[in-house]
DNA sequence: ATTGTATACATGTACGTACAAGTGCTATAA
DNA sequence: TTATAGCACTTGTACGTACATGTATACAAT
């Protein structure tokens, strides 16, 4: 006496598309005849029929006229657009433009073309992003995290790519709540530590810090740079630390290092939260009439050349640009051939290179 | 006795699918009923119901239980991709990233995503691009011709893509044979007779000239330069114009040059490709121990800046790069929205600006 | 060996009937 | 005035029959 309120057409065609997609039909195999499912299932040829003919609107199975009916091939390439997006903060500037050419260069090897994105490092935007590419169907992402340091208010879009599975690879950082999705970073902690030693054996002794608080990447840099002063005995003071967030940051970091200066604060190197800052630091501090690096020295990330300071090379970690492209894309294609196992942490980290420009004194005498 | 192969159902579907298709049954109308048509068609209405699932599975209609079956809205989103692409020649050196930002900002407005691809000016890479971008459906394409002094080999495919109705914008430049398709230019003859007219007016008296041989800029550039001379009453001497291919690029304009000067040719002043070939002869020269602009004078284009000799600035053409993107993003919009009319010819020629920097010297003492 | 044909069986078209169930309107009862 | 029961009409499900047409094969004729 039980209530079956599924039609029996709906009954037979999902029992058949259930075989199929769990392979207890296979591609090519022939599926019974109409008249032998009637009988098996109870119903007249017609409601086979219209079974049938629905599996069939949808791609699973094929008739052929007098020789029955078999499992359809299944067809990849409908599912399959051969598109990924790149989802960026920025694009034509700084050294995104090689970062993305990285991307590009082994993405288009693989067949892939390459969707590119800019969210402006706002959350808001990324998340408008994230929709219009589910909507699009794309096969893979990668994806800077705008403002990475707040908890990200796109965890359900996120969520939602993994549902449709549409593997994706953070880059630069990734967002609290999402530290097992595969990323490749840079060893930002590692880096700030090193340039922190850097300026101690070189012998400074008051060393301060300019960083950027809302995202990932500031917040290991300034980590590293607090394990840098401790772990060689030097406290650290946070008066001569500056946070600054992306909407302050055209005057906040340049401000807050005038200000110490001006108020007699005797800081003789600052660990920048990338070159860019560390060259505007060096133009203002210059305008005062502050020497670099003899008076102050300077730090940086990113090895940016500076178009109109050519006499100033700032002393920096090495960003590998192409090559950090390149891992990501590799592993994006390592996730869309589901050659890395299912859900499991694939981060790579990209170890901190020093390169010693012309921005730092030595001290020591 | 007229033979019908069609089968009755198939006959009722095709005239409800012309209909609709030629809008005499528009969207949210409803259709007849299935008795009536069954009547109508003299067939039962077994038959109707067959025709009518199969346009309900294509999209064309929907059927809404006990009230009737409607005319479905037309989806056009499974035909518009909202997918534009941009092929340039290279995509993180030089312009170009500034040309895609704006070209970036102006589609994502629209609600189009963009495809990036680069040719590295190869006729051959653009062919593959161009087929493989067809097959993506894609709804538009910006794209920077390759070598576009050669006849392109891929005129079939932009004919394909006329077929296609997917619009498409050059930029930079045309091919000879599709000079009538819409395009954004640079006024690049203008451009040179301007330069040149600057440094003839400047009292230079032997002007040399590097031109770029494979494209349809370097070509007019060319143009441009022997227009100002002859205007001005001096003679083209083409033992002092150097044309260099694609694959030179990287020698043969500096070795050229070179050559000149130790044969012992009395040069004052230099019309050059581009910036990026007059920052490259000026270092050259100057390891000669030949100074600029004392000794010699250069001119480019594309007012570019170079990280490593801020003492020099190129006196230029301006490019508007991401102006120049947004133009030509607009002008795409326009074709894909048929807003301008069908095939005509559109271009648009953006005027010449000199920009003048400190490589030209003063010889009318 | 090749060709043609009969046959069995597959799907395709087309007719019929009956009843279930959702929608919208109207006449009727509370 | 409001609720509802009934009715007409719609699509949805399900059964039945019949014959058309394409495919594969076994077997006979050439």
């Amino acid at each position: 006496m039980k209530e079956e309120r599924k039609p029996k057409y709906y009954v037979l065609m999902d029992n058949l598309r259930k075989d199929i997609e769990r392979g207890i039909i296979q591609p090519g195999d022939k599926i019974e005849s109409e008249n032998q499912l009637a009988e098996k299932y109870k119903m007249s040829r017609h409601t086979v029929r219209k079974a049938l003919s629905i599996l069939e609107s949808e791609g699973y199975i094929v008739a052929e006229h007098g020789r029955g009916t078999f499992c359809k091939e299944r067809d990849m390439s409908i599912k399959s657009t051969k598109n990924v997006a790149v989802v960026t903060t920025y694009i034509s500037d700084y050294i995104f433009p090689r970062l993305i050419q990285g991307m590009y260069q082994t993405l288009d090897e693989e067949g892939y073309s390459v969707i590119i994105k800019n969210t402006g490092n706002s959350p808001k935007l990324e998340g408008k992003i994230l929709q219009e590419l589910i909507d699009k169907n794309i096969d893979g992402l990668i994806i800077e995290p705008s403002k990475s340091e707040i908890y990200s208010e796109n965890v359900e879009l996120y969520k939602k790519l993994d549902e449709y599975r549409i593997p994706y690879v953070f880059i630069h950082a990734t967002y609290p709540q999402l530290e097992d999705k595969p990323h490749i970073v840079m060893d930002d902690i590692g880096g700030a530590k090193i340039l922190t030693q850097h300026l101690i054996d070189l012998g400074h002794k008051r060393i301060a810090g300019v960083f950027k608080a809302d995202d990932n990447q500031g917040a290991e840099r300034h980590r590293g740079y607090i394990e840098g002063l401790t772990s060689n005995g030097m406290t650290y003071d946070p008066n001569i630390v500056a946070l600054f967030h992306t909407e302050d940051k055209d005057y906040k970091p340049v401000a807050e290092v005038l200000k110490w200066v001006k108020s007699g604060e005797k800081i003789d190197g600052i660990v920048c939260y990338n070159d860019q800052i560390a060259y505007e630091i060096a133009a203002a501090l210059r305008n005062e009439g502050i020497r670099i690096p003899e008076d102050v020295s300077l730090t940086g990330f990113d090895n940016l050349a500076m178009p109109w300071m050519n006499d100033l090379r700032i002393t920096t970690i090495a960003h590998p640009r192409e090559h950090f492209g390149e891992k990501a894309a590799r592993l994006l294609i390592e996730k869309i051939n589901h050659v890395s196992d299912a859900d499991s942490k694939i981060a790579r980290v990209v170890e901190s290179k020093l390169i010693v420009g012309n921005s730092c004194a030595d001290r020591r005498g």
